[in-house]
DNA sequence: ACGATATTTCTAGAATTATCGAAATAATGG
DNA sequence: CCATTATTTCGATAATTCTAGAAATATCGT
């Protein structure tokens, strides 16, 4: 954990595996996969502390590396704060990884996924 | 670090979580890749040490961590050891990361990808 | 058995990460 | 301004990870 995102190439190797680490401890994870699943709307972290409970604390330590990372954005709506995946840095990282792999791969979702229900 | 890769049910979060920490290190990002770009020929540790240039005992830590993780593979060949990628896990981590997420996403290769040059 | 090659295991220090309570900061409504 | 809610920052500790040299193990050819 020693650099920022940038967006501003194609995604190499460092950023990938910025990227990849952030995703890799199961509580990031879930709390990330929630926020997939949100879709634009998005949650507080409040509302993510309560689906997973863990303390506020810690909670707030692995957004804030989420967001570190590019994964998750922030924006403060009242006394809450509001998180959202970044769905671009979530397509870059899996054509990272289907690069030179999985020829059959592609993301058609430039926006966030289709709205169902709220989480 | 602290549960095997099973494969005997769909992927969970526990598990999704392993296989991307252990992607999470540009050492080890890097000679996945490499492996993957081999495709099922794959490589022997001390080719991939010569491509990376890092310390054996340093490469042999991180491969051995994504040979626990499920991501790679190895069998002897002679004193060598030869390391392939587990294709069909990276499909079961792809799928997984664009679960909820991108509708349109599809993995097509089951086997190796199309080989057009060696590493 | 010996020597060479390939790779792992052992070991240990440095660095990073995870965890969470307590205190601090931010925003809102009286 | 005060109380309340939402979230972060601080601080401390335990645990994990990274790194790499040295020694050990495995395999092969002779």
């Amino acid at each position: 954990m020693n650099r920022k995102a940038s967006y501003l190439r194609a995604m190499d190797t460092e950023q990938a595996a910025t990227q990849l680490a952030e995703l890799g401890n199961a509580h990031r994870l879930e709390a990330y996969r929630l926020l997939v699943k949100a879709g634009e709307d998005g949650l507080s972290v409040g509302e993510i502390q309560a689906l997973l409970d863990i303390p506020g604390s810690t909670l707030s330590h692995h957004i804030s590396r989420l967001v570190w990372a590019g994964l998750v954005e922030q924006s403060r709506e009242g006394r809450s704060l509001r998180c959202r995946a970044n769905f671009a840095a979530m397509h870059g990282l899996i054509g990272f990884l289907a690069d030179e792999c999985c020829s059959g791969v592609t993301t058609t979702c430039e926006t966030p996924p289709v709205q169902t229900a709220k989480a």
